[in-house]
DNA sequence: GTAGCTGCAAACTCTTTGCAACTCT
DNA sequence: AGAGTTGCAAAGAGTTTGCAGCTAC
């Protein structure tokens, strides 16, 4: 049993072959893939699997934390397990997308909050760009 | 003439009554309104304006970048007139945006964009907080 | 005069949901 | 056994578009 298995178990959820397969494949993706996308990649595991369920268990996973939304400039969600934190940097003329991290912003961010008087929950940082060429 | 007017004037685009009365209430909206919020105020002002209208003349803009449209964690979208340039803060128990700048932040941008090898094109920085009571 | 704009309604895309059947625990 | 889960198809929300008539330039 995976962590994540596990994490939906702590959770209350029921492991059926189906959310089996989903966490599967998003343990796998080393990208940001939309629902379609997932949709897809649970169907090559198992051809039954239903778009209804596939947004039904991201909705779950989103809830319990698991997974992260994103919606970058486009009209469809893309989702993400949650393991480290980090922000994209979206290149506009490819649709790329690059992870990074970094401190400083990170505590900028928690600064600003407090400053307004506010507790930082979450945060939604994304570079829009286009590559140097040389 | 108002300089959105004459914005639009210098892209070629015809000055008709529904973009006026459209452009008149992106101007005094000090909030980020919704398109359905767009189309309410025009209607106020002619009741014969139509959605359809409010959507093209939204997409407009932005293709001109007068206006920035927004998707906070909502589903619909939001706009706001490219004054000047800030970021958001949302409260996510009651809804309400607060704008903030901060320089130090706009630097680092810069920085991680061309240290990922990109020029900085857009961007989109949003903290979502709950108020800390006292 | 004509390219561009408009209102209307229909179409589209992404996402959610009601329901009856099924399945983990 | 029973609550939770599923597939299907239909519905929903937000947004876009084809068309015929209208309007700014």
């Amino acid at each position: 049993m995976t962590d994540l298995e596990q994490a939906c178990a702590k959770a209350g959820l029921k492991m059926t072959g189906q959310r089996r397969v989903i966490l599967k494949v998003l343990d796998e993706s080393e990208d940001h893939p939309s629902v379609e996308e997932v949709y897809e990649r649970t169907k090559e595991i198992d051809s039954s699997i239903s778009m209804a369920t596939v947004y039904r268990t991201l909705n779950l996973l989103d809830e319990l934390d698991l997974v992260t939304r994103h919606e970058f400039k486009e009209n469809f969600a893309r989702y993400e397990l949650n393991m480290n934190h980090h922000h994209h940097l979206i290149d506009v003329e490819t649709g790329d997308v690059i992870e990074f991290q970094n401190a400083a912003i990170e505590r900028m961010k928690e600064e600003i909050a407090k400053s307004l008087g506010y507790d930082l929950i979450e945060c939604r940082l994304e570079l829009y760009g286009k590559k140097i060429k040389k």
